[in-house]
DNA sequence: CTTGACCTATGAGTAGCACACAGGTTTTAG
DNA sequence: CTAAAACCTGTGTGCTACTCATAGGTCAAG
């Protein structure tokens, strides 16, 4: 019972290329063909592809089941890690929503008071007046600076 | 009244490597130093960047800033596009912003469920049983497909 | 045996920086 | 004036999670 890469991803649901992807980072393990190279991949790589999308489902990154199956396959209990990854991901998640938050109603904000304005030509000082019309402020430059910099803090306890 | 990286960097308060990123793919384009090849900022670059930072502000991608910035050398009102392009990026902002809500219900049950669960060890056919008693929902998988298709259908138009 | 449909592996590209590296420049100590 | 330390530079690489392009291998029909 061996499966190709298309076979593997009509059992389980994912697109091809996402599994070479996986094989490519080495999350998924699959033999190969001798005469051709293909990949090869068993019955067990199916539990794991499978374990790896519901985890993913649920928010987890690449790096983090990688993590919790590299404890599974120490034989460890992994349980402790998930909750503290799903912990953390929550943490993100929420700061990542505020800011993306944020953003929409600058950005409908910003939409409504240009309708009433006309459309100018950019000179001088100004490229675009719909866009130098909005106040700016500096500190939430990027819609997930934020989020990220609890990320980095996270990591490094 | 020339900047090197550094300067332009204090004085438009943005970090230094932005100012390499934003010359590397092409946003800014500051003359050289013919003696040591350092980079060269004029005073117009730094409105450049004041700008291409209040677009970013406003959720701009740094591709559509320069379409906009395009539009503009070309002696043209940018107006009309930045208007459809605000209007784009809410549209995929909300998608986006659903998505992460649902899976941050989604993580929240699954952390609370967990609770009252004990740590088991992975065994048979199951990695990590919190995980995998989660039921799943394979329509959404990842946090951005469903923005990233809408974006993907706007951009066709 | 050849045509065509289908499959494969691998390299490259995406956004927006952040970091590492080796080297050049400037300031300071002696 | 010189030597070392501090600081700055450009460029290469890495990050997420795929997605697509390319060149080639495989298989059944005719």
């Amino acid at each position: 019972m061996l499966f190709q890469v298309k076979e593997l991803a009509q059992h389980c649901d994912v697109p091809p290329d996402t599994i070479r992807h996986y094989t490519r980072i080495g999350l998924l393990q699959p033999t190969r063909d001798p005469d051709n190279g293909y990949k090869l991949f068993s019955v067990s790589d199916t539990k794991r592809l499978g374990f790896i999308r519901r985890a993913k489902n649920l928010g987890f990154s690449l790096n983090e089941i990688e993590l919790i199956l590299v404890e599974c396959q120490k034989g460890n209990s992994p349980c402790s890690l998930v909750r503290d990854l799903m912990g953390h991901r929550i943490k993100v998640n929420r700061v990542r929503m505020e800011e993306l938050m944020a953003l929409q109603i600058r950005m409908e904000q910003a939409l409504n008071n240009w309708t009433s304005m006309s459309n100018g030509s950019p000179g001088g000082d100004c490229f675009c007046q719909l866009i130098e019309s909005i106040g700016i402020n500096y500190e939430s430059t990027a819609p997930c600076s934020k989020a990220e910099e609890e990320e980095q803090k996270e990591l490094a306890d």
